[in-house]
DNA sequence: ATGGCTGCTTTGAGCAGA
């Protein structure tokens, strides 16, 4: 079987899991990064996900953000497990590491911005320099390493249901776009740019105004790559299926399929 | 398309998300 790496934000995680566990009964991905479980770490629902084949490494905090890593019980047991960007004191909980059988793995939640020139919006171009000076340096230690995760950016204009209706909005403004570039600058790929793709493909779709239905969305969750990891990459698709289902998740996953 | 969803919070109006 060909290794898989996943991303989705759950949007809450209680509220998510029997979707969850659906999914990952019907798909067994070998790794997956959650985002915004909100919830704190003495409530995450580590039975159920461990009765479901998978081990559990999480940060969370009441509320607000929260990631998580799973990874299937017949994989090697994670190791180096860092939370949140050693470069960037936050109480925010946006990043998890580890590394699995030679395998970084990144969780990341980046900040949203709120709106361009907002106190948020510079957090999160602040957080976003952060992030790339360490991936520099665990560039430098990993060769194989995937950074999954809800981007909060959408990097071209073919990424936005409506470009000019975007254009310098918070999401798609050039210093967002050009903070996504830097990554790719120090080598990363976009998984998902790896391959042809169908048009309108997003991951996120507002819960308002019948978006997922009128096609109204955006991609901004992504599974950037290493090069030594991109030459190994098969596949990168977007599953929309949980997003039909009774009260979806407003993000669909992403899996990478590596072999 | 932008009030018009959803999830959260010492439970209920207001914040945050994207």
């Amino acid at each position: 079987m060909p290794l898989t790496i996943a991303t989705w934000n759950v949007n809450s995680l209680k509220v998510r899991l029997p979707h969850l566990l659906d999914w990952l009964g019907r798909h067994a991905p070998d790794v997956v990064c959650l985002q915004e479980t909100k919830l704190p770490d003495e409530r995450f629902p580590e039975n159920e996900l461990q009765s479901a084949g998978y081990r559990c490494a999480f940060a969370g905090q009441k509320t607000y953000n929260g990631v998580a890593i799973l990874t299937r019980r017949e994989t090697v047991p994670p190791a180096d497990v860092q939370v949140n960007l050693p470069n960037f004191p936050d109480e925010q909980k946006r990043l998890l590491a580890l590394t699995l059988d030679g395998l970084r793995v990144a969780c990341v939640y980046v900040p949203n911005g709120q709106s361009v020139g907002s106190e948020k919006y510079d957090y999160k171009l602040k957080w976003l320099a952060a992030l790339k000076d360490w991936l520099r340096d665990e560039l430098a230690r990993h060769e194989k390493l995937a950074l999954a995760g809800d981007f909060n950016i959408a990097p071209e204009p073919r990424d936005v249901h409506d470009p000019a209706l975007w254009e310098g909005q918070v999401l798609f403004s050039e210093p967002e776009r050009a903070a996504f570039r830097a990554l790719l600058e120090l080598g990363l790929k976009d998984a998902f740019r790896l391959f042809e793709q169908p048009e309108r493909s997003y991951t996120w779709w507002d819960y308002r105004n019948l978006a997922f239905r009128r096609k109204w969305g955006l991609r901004i969750d992504h599974i950037l790559l290493s090069p030594a990891l991109a030459a190994q990459c098969s596949a990168c698709r977007i599953d929309v299926e949980p997003r039909k289902l009774a009260q979806p998740s407003d993000h669909a996953p992403v899996i990478a399929t590596f072999g």
